[in-house]
DNA sequence: TCATAAGCGAGACGGTACGTCGTGTCTTACG
DNA sequence: CGTAAGACACGACGTACCGTCTCGCTTATGA
């Protein structure tokens, strides 16, 4: 199952995650990406500058080109990399407690990654490349835990397949990442108790009692 | 009742709209601004340069600065000045009618201003000012369209006012800004009625049936 | 005698001098050059504004530029008014006397305004006409009044007519500007008096011992 | 006997000449004061501009900046440069002839190099180490050589060493130098003969005759 | 064992944009 | 009308960063 969740990018970077411990290279690539991300939270896009990564890392400019061919990509390997760990929420065993977990970590990530989705989005629109990355990256393993969810659902017999609607699978997440990112209200464990037991279970069960 | 929909900041704006065109130095703003927006949208926020806005308009770099302090200070106004003018959503007469009309025009307005309004994000990491300035200019403003549409339900009967939560008034324009912003599948008319048919109004209507 | 002295520039300027206490502008004018003179003092030429001027004075730049057609001109001017009222140095009776006089005021004078003459020179390269003006006040007025002490003291029986020499006439001011303007060794009362009496006077009464 | 002409400054200039034909870096440097030179006697220094040199020399804003803190630092270097490899005059056996050959390498030197000088001039007037250094390559290496001249002359019995008189060593090339820059009248051979044969000779030989 | 290479730090380089400042022209509003 | 105030187009200043490059130096392997 696991793997299933894995898209083209995610891949690209879990799969030299086992290296990690036993390959160098790959531990100074880290502390280099987490250097950035680290910069980055602490000063935004514009003003994170290659530079100082490099100082900072006592590593050269050369180092840090080689392994990422700009300051875009620099940024967006640095996010994958700072939101590659967010474990996958455990199953609680109910549709309710599957979308409060769902959406008790995306409140925790997207307010915890805030600048550096910023920064990406930013950058996303000149990049169709990191488009694509983030799109594989997020909206695929979004969409996959998402269907888990609805699926163990329907398995449980809560709600019907019928239901559950392609166009909106990401409502909670979606919403949730809006408000941390967009508006000046981050959501709160209380905004993810109204979405999921005000709008998402009403809409969901609705049917059901008809 | 206009009036009502008007928060501070767009009060604050539209007071000036009048002296537009009769001060032509604020045409002239108006002007700059508007090959700024262009631009913008056509660069992205890192490649568009203040040198080749005041080159296009056949202004001077002083004169830029003189009016906004920083290149951000300029996307800033650009951006609001963008979308200042976005007219108020007309009433239909009907709940769904009055959402599906919200949802319509926020598609388009975030479709047409992504690349400026993920540019204006990313700046408001570090500019708290910013930050104020777009909650009160688009939170409020949503927020007072919102609540004079869920108002009008409720007057006329569609609706119980016990229905209606603060955390998440904001559910529709959020969800369709994030489809339009972050992910990569933009909102689509059946995005809007998905959300309005298959949500919201279950959600809002739902305890009626109780 | 003294109207001989005055060349163009000189008389351009002076004449307007009577004036300058019934004439309330010109009053005006002589402070804007009066002030301009201080900072080129204080500042030197580049870091010299003409902005600066018109606050300090709480004048606006368009009376300075409509008064002096561009910056050289104005610095030009300062110089000129500082230099005029320098008196001319009387006569004391006998050539060594008038000598020394000469390079006292001489030394006096370069060494107040050195700044100035440096920026003026400096301005000179590539402005024909203040080449002309500088030569008219400086050169002529020189020429004569050292004509005038060598002529008085060939009348007296001193020297020999023959031993004046056109090429050298302005030998003794000359080196005493340059040992101001280029030199790092600043004239002294003693450098004076070497260049006169172990120069200067051997040089002009040679002759007459043979 | 060559080596006690070249005073600190000098020698710390030629010292590294060796090096500019092995470094290729130096060559560089040399190329870009040529070019800033070249521009500087055409233009003048206000109208001399960074960017125009780096232009000319396809170099970037940042490796002047690099090289030369200031653009008043990159025309020092340029003079210094521009006036370093000036050879020293030639003995020529004779006091008058080793005077009349200063005089002329000092005319050729301060004509080719009037504006440079005049802007160098200019900016000594904020810059104390700039006086420094020119006091220390012009009025150092002037004294050696005359110091030299004189000494050769006393050692030849042409003049006695009372004769020699600190205050105005300097008196050649200084009023020389004063007709290139200052005045109007710049110098000729007919000068340059004139000052020595007229005074400088009766000056420095007139205590012999008694 | 030694050399040949590969990665590294340091940092110069050509560019490009930033934000500031000064010049000289022009307009507006006051007296 | 002359003036103070100050906006404006122009263009240079000096700074900072990007992405490329060349240097030596250190390792780490392969003949």
């Amino acid at each position: 199952m696991t793997a299933i969740f894995q898209g083209r990018a995610y891949a690209m970077v879990t799969d030299h995650q086992d290296d990690a411990s036993s390959c160098p290279w790959n531990e100074r690539e880290a502390e280099l990406l987490a250097i950035t991300l680290e910069l980055l939270q602490e000063h935004g896009y514009d003003r994170l500058s290659v530079e100082a990564v490099a100082t900072k890392a006592k590593a050269s400019k050369a180092t840090m080109y080689r392994r990422w061919p700009s300051k875009a990509d620099l940024v967006l390997a640095a996010f994958i990399q700072g939101t590659r760990d967010t474990a996958i929420p455990p199953r609680t065993g109910s549709l309710r407690g599957d979308l409060l977990e769902i959406g008790r970590a995306t409140c925790q990530q997207s307010k915890e990654h805030m600048r550096t989705m910023r920064a990406v989005l930013n950058e996303m629109s000149h990049n169709p490349g990191l488009q694509d990355a983030m799109q594989e990256k997020f909206g695929l393993q979004r969409k996959m835990v998402i269907d888990g969810v609805l699926a163990a659902a329907v398995e449980r017999g809560e709600i019907d397949a019928s239901a559950i609607n392609e166009e909106i699978f990401d409502l909670l997440p979606g919403y949730l990442v809006f408000r941390s990112l967009v508006s000046d209200r981050p959501p709160t464990e209380d905004t993810v108790r109204a979405v999921v037991d005000s709008v998402l279970l009403p809409s969901l069960m609705g049917a059901r009692g008809r």
